[in-house]
DNA sequence: TAGTCGGTTGACATAATTGTCAATTCGCGG
DNA sequence: CCGCGAATTGACAATTATGTCAACCGACTA
């Protein structure tokens, strides 16, 4: 939302120019939606007409291609950065989950993959096809470890499936409608609340993965 | 998708217009999202002309609302009956969130609650505000009489307003990116994968109100 | 059968948005 | 200092959406 307004013209580099506008345009989707997504406007926010917008980007749908990608592997790269290790040592599948429901969730991405994919057509790719099914993949590795050292028993590959398309799930799901849900369930909406939210949840991933035990009975969160 | 070709003009009592029109125009919502809803694009499903649609809702916004607000009377009839005792016996609470993720999820209302909420504005009201507050009680109610016959320890009120947020939260996530979501796990997409995942994330849900044991670790499991 | 109420229509007005293009001007290298 | 490439722009074209309006006509009633 800045504008500027007393200068001449502002020559950039054509990197700049790009980043601003993907910039702009992203601040946009997740703010007002794709209505929001207006050649004039996000010019305005960057200072520019639309026609350099066009110059930059081909077409609107060359925009909004660039910024689908962008946001992708900005998303990849925020949860590769969770997946790494602090030091050599194995992850806290739990904490792993935690630090991708908050990418997803807390920056707006949940939105804008939504946004994105359903403007694009539900026919959607990209966006993170395999980032899912590599990341099923090491929290099963991690859970399989943990098996292996701690009592507990050995996962399915199933149940780990459904774990990480829960949380996906759930974080998309609360990127999208959790304003509007907590708002309905009369609960505050501030970062707080939404943290205490995601802890909850993670309590209640980890005590599942805690207490998987096939023969006895399933349920005790001894800690 | 329908359109009458050959014949003459076909007159409808008002209802019967507003009708057919919501219904096509809920159609295009759920299956094209926000850029499907042309006032020409719904006349012709129905066989009418843009200005009888302006005609029996004042405006496009004034369809929007209507639609807003049929969907969530069904959503709220349907919710009801959900939640309606099959015969003066206590509903199991498992079974009822089974039932509200059900309606939520498949029926294309996640979608076109997304869709409505975010099209009208972050600002949203309405759709279900007190639905889920009521959710909550009901649920609440029938944890506090299980607590009181079987051994469970009393749950606290924040516990369930969670739990049915989290629901929620799932049910809307799943409609709304769900499709995409399997799709990236490389998982199914047919009916009986989704009622699969419902089915876990139940007993997810079920396990949790089980092992619900508040001397030890009550609503905060530890940190 | 005539008359009226209101659903229905087509032509038109209006506004907004993407896209095109020639011209402008900034910044850099020769 | 000049010239050139490239970012930037403003005017214009084309498309498309909502909304207005007078007229049309189908069904029901007196």
């Amino acid at each position: 939302m800045a504008a500027v307004i007393g200068s001449k013209r502002i020559r950039r580099t054509s990197e700049e120019a790009r980043r601003q506008i993907l910039d702009a345009a992203e601040a946009r989707l997740t703010n007002l939606g794709p209505e929001g997504l207006r050649l004039q406007d996000i010019g305005r926010d960057v200072g520019l007409s639309h026609s350099a917008i066009l110059h930059h980007f081909e077409s609107r749908d060359g925009l909004v291609k660039a910024l689908s990608i962008r946001a992708t592997e900005q998303l990849r790269a925020d949860v590769l950065a969770a997946l790494a290790t602090p030091a050599g040592k194995t992850p806290d599948a739990t904490q792993v989950m935690q630090k991708v429901f908050e990418v997803l969730s807390e920056r707006g991405y949940a939105r804008l993959a939504a946004w994105l994919t359903l403007e694009h057509d539900g026919g959607n790719q990209g966006f993170s096809q395999q980032m899912i099914a590599e990341l099923i993949r090491v929290i099963h590795s991690i859970r399989m470890e943990h098996h292996a050292t701690a009592g507990v028993a050995p996962p399915s590959e199933e149940d780990t499936s459904n774990i990480v398309l829960l949380v996906a799930t759930v974080a998309y799901g609360d990127g999208i409608m959790g304003h509007a849900l907590r708002g309905a369930a009369r609960r505050p909406d501030d970062p707080v609340a939404r943290k205490d939210f995601r802890l909850w949840f993670g309590h209640l991933i980890q005590a599942h993965m805690d207490s998987y035990f096939p023969p006895k009975d399933a349920a005790r969160p001894k800690a």
